[in-house]
DNA sequence: GTCTATAAATAGATAGAC
DNA sequence: GTCTATCTATTTATAGAC
């Protein structure tokens, strides 16, 4: 039963079945078998090509995925549509096909354990301390940058992890209207002396 | 080799131990020899006490965890402080050691596939269908209610599971102060017609 | 109640034929 | 370049001795 003889790019095959079965089972969940099957080819081709089940799952996550460049860059600009911009960039890296599964496996990955976390830390941390020093305005700046971005990726998360019914199902345009003024809350108003709210 | 002989409760700690490599490693990570060892007892006995690794897993997020509940309690009461009240009754399920494990292990697994989250789902979306039909004001009041919780899991995750310095460091009181702003906004400012931000 | 020994299943990886 | 067959390690689970 030879099956698919002359594999025009086999290997992009691969990756492709990789990422929708690492999107939806987890880095643990999915299996070198599963991926294979999801690909039609043998589960040896997969370690012929790349070596490993982890050296795929790094094949996964490479192509696009500039994600920390594409938000730094929307920092610049005036402060007024600073929520609008950095929600709307942070948010299409999720609708946008393209991006949609890496976006899916690195967060499933890296909240997956503390072992997989350790991993991915270090380019976060990198991304937060990059981000303020330039364009967030005020005291605080990283601060109020990450609480920001942890707001949108809880957003995403519920959306397009969780898919609960009424995040899952709000068109995009409204997604952002509702969630940018919040993130613009954070980045520019944060807490001033004396509008900060009573401590208990 | 016999080790604790007459355990005056080895069940109870073996689901402690349960606990941590639960909330530290997902439910896939977590193996029962390693659960086993962290108890100081035979894996045997976690076979024998609970008869296999989904029912320990279950078993172990059982006891407190009545969040929905405490969450809905707290919608009550005058509008003015909702934000502030709903982001300390949850933030504080987080901080509290007496339920921070079940918070991590429940986001972390059921954030870990589509497989576990199906099995979460439902209890989710009963507890957003119950909240808002009360207490949320305004119209589209389950849809602000549920990018409120995004905004809360957001941070909570960020601040728990990643633990990224900025969040991670934060204390207590000021990172409520700081949330409960944006929380406020979505559950009672949202989005008036005319107030909306332009859609392109 | 606790442990030893082992079964049974699953998964990642490799050798070699075609 | 692709597949068959198999190895080895790991893991959940069980049977039964002490």
């Amino acid at each position: 039963m030879g099956r698919r003889p002359g594999g025009l790019s086999t290997r992009k095959e691969i990756v492709d079945a990789a990422r929708g079965i690492f999107a939806s089972s987890g880095y643990r969940g999915a299996t070198v078998r599963a991926i294979a099957d999801a690909a039609g080819v043998d589960p040896a081709l997969i370690h012929h090509y790349f070596g490993s089940k982890e050296k795929l799952f790094a094949a996964t996550l490479e192509f696009p995925v500039h994600a920390p460049d594409r938000l730094l860059a929307v920092l610049s600009g005036p402060r007024e549509g600073l929520g609008e911009r950095l929600t709307r960039a942070y948010l299409e890296l999720w609708e946008d096909p393209a991006t949609h599964g890496q976006m899916v496996i690195a967060v499933r990955a890296s909240l997956s354990s503390d072992e997989a976390m350790a991993r991915v830390r270090p380019t976060i941390v990198d991304m937060l301390s990059r981000a303020p020093a330039s364009d967030v305005p005020g005291p605080d700046a990283q601060t109020r940058f990450a609480l920001a971005m942890a707001h949108l990726v809880g957003v995403a998360a519920v959306r397009h992890i969780s898919k609960v019914p009424p995040l899952r199902d709000l068109g995009f345009e409204e997604l952002i209207a509702r969630t940018a003024p919040a993130v613009q809350l954070h980045l520019t108003e944060g807490c001033e002396p004396g509008e900060r709210r009573r401590t208990s």
